[in-house]
DNA sequence: TCCGATCCTTAACGCCGTTATAGTTCTGAC
DNA sequence: GTCAGAACTATAACGGCGTTAAGGATCGGA
């Protein structure tokens, strides 16, 4: 390639770049002003100066213009999950763990609420989606190599952990009317993290008195 | 009024309700086939056989449409949430209550997810809706009569309970990849109401103790 | 110079919830 | 018996949604 074909593919590029990110900017905006419900692809045609047959170039359809903008926040949440150190604890892990991504979902609504939308696509390999899932994983694996409990009651706290934080998360943003508790998402994962272990730690003694 | 006039009101009455009934009948079966997304006023033009303004004469809109189909789920809720004694532990009543929530809530996840919906109207006060939420807090109020804990503290209970439940439900939903363990709802009930119960009878200690 | 790829637009399609308009039927009063 | 009006139902449309077919403009490379 020659230097000014170079050159010319590189504002190519950059031009690219800019479009999707103004795009998405609106979008942003218009997520924060509407809500899940209410983003639709024409307001953002009307906000960002661009054509409906514009956006599903950049982005294929719509769930792809999610994905984009869930793939922003969600490397926001990656990067506060990779601060939590491993330290010791699983436990204590788990639980900063926990919190962290709660607190992301309740700061996010709209975005968890996407997130968790019947169109929502696969997280591929290499998406944020995908390490925030293994950075979550993480204390449980510890706990299995620690062989302190079994693989299934494994599955089993991590499936009760995801679905009460996921109720944690959601209800208070579906229903806005309740005035619900500053400590509810502590406490309740708390409470979470200290039952699940006492489950285990009686399975324990059973263990060593058969 | 004369005798055959009351004849005809009942016959009129009789119409009215059946008509209804084929609409909501209709309702149900799509419900069933489409889940809550794909449940749209066309389709249901199709199957029941009247036209979309017959079904808005008889329901006014579709969260009205919504709210006649909840009304009749919601009462199988509340005649199994009656069916439970309220004994003389109220822990236990609660463990009960919630199961049989989350259960129905399982059991139909279509209806559960349009309970959530954003256009879900207030529940009025004589509906199956009011009632389900008095039945589920009745144990509560025992304890707060037993003084055994306090106001704060009670309605953090409930609002743990409340929310942990709703994920419990609607996560499975959400997520019908994931291979969701059969035991996650009672083992998660238990652990939930007995670290709740370790939390307060700790909080009496400290009372105790200061 | 001209080809082809890229970028972007206008205009439309088929779906949705909803409603204006109007036709039919049946009730109740004169 | 007649006639106003209420109740019931239908056709056809409106505005908004996600999406796309068709075509024009721009620009780098042969």
């Amino acid at each position: 390639m020659t230097p000014p074909a170079q050159a010319a593919e590189l504002r190519r590029q950059q031009n690219r770049a800019d479009t999707r990110r103004a795009i998405l900017e609106a979008a942003e905006a218009l997520l924060a002003e509407s809500g899940h419900w209410g983003f639709a692809v024409r307001p953002l045609v009307e906000r960002c100066g661009y054509s409906a047959p514009t956006i599903y170039h950049y982005f294929g359809d719509k769930p792809g213009l999610i994905e984009a903008l869930l793939e922003e926040r969600l490397q926001e949440l990656v990067a506060e999950l990779e601060r939590v150190p491993a330290g010791s604890d699983p436990i204590a892990q788990a639980r900063t763990l926990c919190l962290a991504f709660a607190r992301w979902g309740i700061r996010n609504p709209a975005h968890y609420h996407l997130m968790n939308a019947p169109q929502d696509r696969e997280p591929s390999p290499g998406s944020a989606a995908h390490r925030a899932v293994e950075l979550m994983s993480d204390p449980l694996i510890v706990l299995a190599d620690g062989d302190e409990v079994g693989e299934e009651q494994l599955i089993l706290i991590r499936q009760s952990l995801w679905a009460c934080l996921h109720g944690l998360i959601s209800l208070p943003s579906v229903r806005p009317d309740e005035d619900w508790s500053a400590d509810l998402l502590e406490s309740s994962v708390d409470v979470l993290l200290r039952g699940w272990l006492a489950e285990f730690s009686d399975s324990q003694v059973a263990r060593g008195e058969s």
